[in-house]
DNA sequence: TTATTTAATCGTAATATTGCGATAGGTTAA
DNA sequence: TTAACCTATCGCAATATTACGATTAAATAA
């Protein structure tokens, strides 16, 4: 117990789910807000940003890499964030595809 | 610790993160998917096509319902669920924003 | 070389989540 | 009324998440 039974749904729900749940906290999508913000891809500046201290947020980092959303290229002594591209437009399938599978009929409730 | 520290980040991305939270689990992908796809709101019928106890579903529906996703209304014995028009548009509209303000540049990386 | 800087990782503590069985509280059927 | 049914809630156990300080590793600066 305690685990996401996984193996019960299909790798598409699993998938949506993921990527969903890489985007369910505030510091993650302060995160995203500010790599996009930055049109230049910076990374430490996010520290000096986000009210949480490095370990935490390398490891909020590290979730975001994990699923795909960004990428992260060392340079240096300093790493460099951006968005995954590929993995963005994903995102934007998935989203646009669960949206309009609602077409507001609400016919009952 | 353990907590998120949700004062730290705006209410905009608190709400977010909030909405994409309750998204980010697959049992809750299927429940809606499924609520979707039945256009009439069956409500027991979930219990019979997940691979959850019924108490775990009503878990997931009890926290769909929270951040107000989805609204339940007791009919006699049964209880109905159904999407909630107006946060899903808002959910739409969070989404879009979000897919919205990256428009691919990738500078670097 | 040695110090400094940047970021990843480790270890730990607190809390949250997931999942289930059992139970309770309604409503309907007999 | 009593029995059956549906669903919410409680209590528990297992695991995951969040957050931080300390440490490590690697690159650059002195």
């Amino acid at each position: 117990m305690g685990t996401t039974k996984t193996t019960q749904f299909t790798a598409d729900q699993n998938r949506k789910a993921e990527l969903f749940k890489a985007l369910g906290h505030p510091a993650r999508i302060a995160i995203i807000e500010f790599i996009i913000q930055q049109d230049s891809c910076v990374c430490g500046d996010i520290v000096d940003e986000l009210p949480l201290s490095q370990s935490t947020i390398s490891q909020h980092l590290k979730e975001l890499k994990n699923v795909g959303i960004i990428k992260g290229d060392i340079s240096g002594v300093k790493t460099c964030y951006c968005i995954d591209d590929e993995v963005w437009v994903e995102l934007d399938d998935v989203s646009k595809l669960l949206m309009n599978s609602y077409t507001q009929k609400s016919k009952c409730c």
